[in-house]
DNA sequence: CCTGCGATTGAGAATCGTTCTCATTCACTA
DNA sequence: TAGTGAATGAGAACGATTCTCAATCGCAGG
């Protein structure tokens, strides 16, 4: 909810306009309720029955990075294929737990994370803007059922 | 000439040449020093008057990569142009500390980084595998000129 | 030295995610 | 009701990467 608020507010500041498409990628995407990409949100809509082009969802989310209620997340260094999308809300830094057997992700507590950087960026001079933690591990699920062996 | 060594290893283990174009490519890797995208590392090759195609450079790069001595790492979670690329015995860890203004990519001390991962790991009942740290701060040689306001 | 075989290469085609173009439609104000 | 700028959909364009395929290479066996 606060997402859609933070996203009609800040099209509201510009001058933009509140559009039924936009209304309704923005609750698809806080319905989904999971890290997404273009095509599984395409999808999702196209499930609820509402049609939304792709240059439409594309031009959205590049409002809705500008207005701060979205990220783009990177799980793995690996395979970089699309593009995954998360509410900022929902995982609040960019501090993330991700199962390598399953692909869960889980928000971690950032103030720990935090205090680290800011202590390491002042070690080197440097003046902190921000961060982003992925650390990969097998989640007490995936260690049951004996994968990522 | 450690990660040479390592590559060469790595092709005769798995039954494949260590061919002039893989040659040339590992040691403009290594001469190159810094992190570099394939047009990059294709410029630098033409420079040396070595000519290779994209083809092989895609493929070598794909072959650095499995045999463990080049490693991808993503800079911002914002501009998600060309892969970027880097000896793993450059920066050794994921852990990299990046200039916001100038760009510039420095190894951090990996040890308190890795000791943290652990214990968040084992707090939410997950094993660790890997990790990768960003932090985005501005050096002091952008500060003094004032970058990055 | 010749032959054969699988690995390698270069060039360009194909693919795939993303962005752009443009004609049409929309929302709103005058 | 007309006019204005914003928004949309469809498909073209784009750029990075991968694939295809014919030509070449490197090497072992004869």
């Amino acid at each position: 909810m606060e997402a859609q608020q933070q996203f009609e507010q800040f099209l509201q500041r510009s001058g933009l306009k509140f559009t039924r498409e936009r209304q309704q990628i923005i609750r698809a995407i806080i319905d989904f309720d999971e890290p997404f990409d273009v095509d599984r949100l395409l999808f999702y809509l196209k499930q609820r029955g509402e049609k939304t082009s792709k240059a439409t969802i594309y031009r959205t989310i590049q409002l809705l990075l500008e207005s701060g209620s979205l990220r783009t997340i990177s799980l793995s260094p690996t395979d970089a294929r699309s593009t995954l999308y998360s509410l900022c809300g929902k995982f609040r830094a960019y501090d993330l737990l991700i199962c390598t057997a399953c692909g869960k992700v889980t928000d971690i507590d950032k103030q720990p994370v935090c205090s680290s950087c800011q202590l390491i960026a002042k070690d080197h001079g440097y003046k902190l803007e921000s961060h982003s933690l992925r650390i990969f591990a097998l989640c007490p699920q995936c260690q049951k059922k004996g994968l990522g062996s």
